[in-house]
DNA sequence: GCATTTATTTGCGTATGCATTAATACATCC
DNA sequence: GGATGTATTAATGCATACGCAAATAAATGC
């Protein structure tokens, strides 16, 4: 890959992705409060760029201005996650039916179907991280053929808010193997151009990951990841 | 009502409440672009307010930030409404269920039923604006009642995205009488407990409502609002 | 004349400093 | 001893300044 030899990325760009990752990795942990001044710190820069982009960060769920007592990582709790999965669940059916009724060809169909054959190899090497990046894949590049950008917009919106807790109980269930069986059937009414079926079977499989999850969160008692 | 003498309400703030004023009052044309400098002196302060409020804006998906040819009022086009009407169907659907589910006593759809009552009035004395302000009270209150905070939120972007092209339509068609007549079955519904019916009502509702709007958008030939 | 290069302007990104105000500690009074 | 008022601290909100890069204008070469 031929690269530029040097991207010269803003500050305030860094600091929205740099602190995406820390918020993801879990540096910067659920819960925790972090002064301005702290986060410039910790990112070598001044509080301006750092304030622009906690400001986004604000805008998409992450974190809560608290003026005073710093900003805090949000947690999620059951409740948000049960809430975030019936929102998934709406627009990305949408997006599965809309994606049936646009009739693509098996060329177009590409990414879907190498996240599924991704996350097979995954789940045969039981290598749950890759699972999870595949996983991601193939909602991002459902959403995508949906068509409706809005759609796209918010369900990584979702994605991301849970993109911690998600990690956290992946390793507390069952290797997900009838999750990859309903991504194929929704390939398959995709490409067969069943858009009701296409419909009904994404609702089901997204349904069944929020009672999946919210059940494990309840079993183990986690109210906030 | 007793008033606090005056709230010192922050810059910042001040910024943002007044930006969107001024966008949906088309005081901020869409399609208009606007420096950071020029929107400062118009709200006579310095520009680090401002470019914090426009990016919570930009978040909003009310404006978008272009360096160095300022900031620019987001025109709606046909497939923005149709977009968007695609993702309030989905969410207000479910949101109708779930209030439906929720079991509420006339006393808790009180407010719903006063948005409705409103509306009729307003149909009455052929009061659009008054109308229109009703309509966002009904659908406001069906979120809330749906129970879930991010479709709450989701939702209130929305309608603020539509906000200005809903209002120049507004005046272009038939009086909504219809439209109220399927806010009240979808009222029914919550009320009666049937939350398959709330869904559904509430569903072809805002087809319907799409299925007007984009339709008169191509009539009259508009393509940004 | 047209294109290409150079100079100039101008808007933005970022750092910095200050004033404001909330939170905390302290002191005083009942 | 508890409560209320005051002082101190410290974080934020905002204004300002400056350097850089992009856009525009000017100039030079062909």
């Amino acid at each position: 890959m031929s690269k530029a030899p040097d991207k010269p990325v803003s500050s305030s760009q860094r600091a929205l992705h740099e602190l995406r990752e820390k918020i993801f990795a879990g540096d910067l942990p659920a819960g925790s409060d972090h002064l301005e001044s702290e986060l410039a710190g910790l990112l070598n820069m001044s509080r301006t760029p750092v304030r622009e982009a906690v400001l986004t960060l604000e805008g998409q769920g992450l974190l809560e201005l608290r003026p005073r007592k710093g900003v805090r990582i949000l947690p999620v709790s059951p409740e948000d996650m049960a809430e975030i999965y019936d929102v998934l669940t709406e627009l990305e059916s949408l997006a599965a039916q809309r994606a049936a009724e646009a009739g693509y060809d098996a060329d177009a169909l590409r990414l879907l179907t190498e996240a599924i054959d991704d996350m097979d190899v995954a789940i045969a090497e039981q290598d749950l991280e890759a699972w999870a990046a595949a996983d991601d894949r193939f909602h991002a590049e459902l959403v995508h053929l949906g068509g409706n950008s809005r759609i796209a917009g918010i369900v990584g919106m979702m994605i991301d808010q849970v993109r911690r807790a998600r990690k956290t109980t992946l390793f507390m269930r069952p290797l997900p193997t009838q999750s990859n069986e309903d991504h194929r059937q929704v390939l398959q009414a995709i490409a067969s151009g069943d858009a009701t079926l296409a419909r009904a079977v994404h609702r089901r499989h997204r349904q069944h990951a929020k009672s999946i999850i919210v059940s494990l969160l309840a079993k183990h008692r986690l109210r906030y990841l």
